[in-house]
DNA sequence: ATGACGGTAGCATACCGA
């Protein structure tokens, strides 16, 4: 099965990108942030259309996920567990995959960074890494369910300088500060795998690049977003790409697709 | 430090983003 995560930067400025994109990929779960559409606004029809059923978590104008498969969604949880939380960024869900069920989550972290008017200002740091604390709490409870789980998304984490592509002008950036990289850190120290670093331990692995300037052409990117695995998921783990044909194709997002692939059959019990 | 550049709300310009 195919499994994928799309910051898509607005579903409805995105709809030709991402249909094309659904029609030539057909992954069986795609993970989907910065949706910026509350529910009624979201394009149901269309995503049906091309045989996917669609939950969403929607917000007007800005962040909001949203979960598709070509398999039935049964949502677990709409935002993230003991966090009050005004903005929609969580998604949880369970989906059936011919007989196989996988726990799978659509997140979109906080960014962090100060206005631009207002650099001294930390409200959205600390908003970030609060967010990031709760996210924890709960990815520890999922782990101990011992489930197969695939938690994807737009993580807003340059996890090592390796991740983007002059490290030293984001020195000081919400990105990529300590305190946000120990968070990531501890998803690690948990028993998560990062599935693309895991098959491609010294790749690049861009995700995104700023769409102003030659950014894209120069490969100025970082790595940002992320498909974190559950042991048992990441014993299935066959393999895992950056698909940049979104984001050279019609009206790009400025993050492109990250697409797994996760073998159905188990070999565990084959031991 | 600032502004590309793009999206949204809503109608001019402000806010957000990584």
């Amino acid at each position: 099965m195919k499994i994928a995560t799309y910051n898509v930067n607005s579903v409805n400025a995105r709809l030709e990108n991402l249909s094309a994109w659904l029609n030539a990929t057909q992954p069986d779960i795609v993970l989907l942030q910065e949706i910026k559409s509350e529910f009624n606004a979201f394009p149901f029809f269309d995503i049906q259309m091309l045989g996917y059923d669609a939950k969403i978590l929607g917000q007007k104008s800005y962040n909001g996920v949203a979960i598709l498969s070509k398999h039935k969604i049964k949502i677990i949880h709409e935002g993230l567990p003991n966090f009050a939380d005004e903005n929609a960024r969580y998604l949880e869900a369970d989906v059936d995959v011919k007989g196989r069920n996988v726990r799978v989550a659509s997140i979109y972290m906080p960014n962090g960074n100060p206005p631009y008017n207002a650099p001294d200002d930390t409200t959205k740091f600390e908003y970030k890494l609060r967010w990031m604390d709760a996210f924890l709490a709960h990815a520890q409870n999922l782990l101990e369910e011992n489930k197969t789980v695939v938690l994807g998304g737009d993580f807003n984490v340059i996890f090592t300088d390796a991740d983007v592509y002059n490290p030293e002008l984001f020195r000081k950036n919400a990105l990529m500060r300590p305190e946000t990289r120990e968070r990531f850190r501890t998803l690690l120290y948990q028993g998560w795998f990062d599935a693309f670093r895991t098959l491609h331990p010294q790749d690049v692995g861009y995700t995104f690049w700023d769409y102003s300037g030659n950014a894209l052409t120069a490969d100025y990117g970082m790595r940002i977003d992320y498909l974190m695995l559950s042991p048992k998921a990441a014993d299935m783990l066959n393999s895992c790409q950056v698909d940049k044909s979104p984001r050279t194709g019609i009206k790009p997002s400025d993050h492109t697709a990250l697409v797994a692939e996760l073998k159905l059959e188990n070999h565990e019990e084959k031991y």
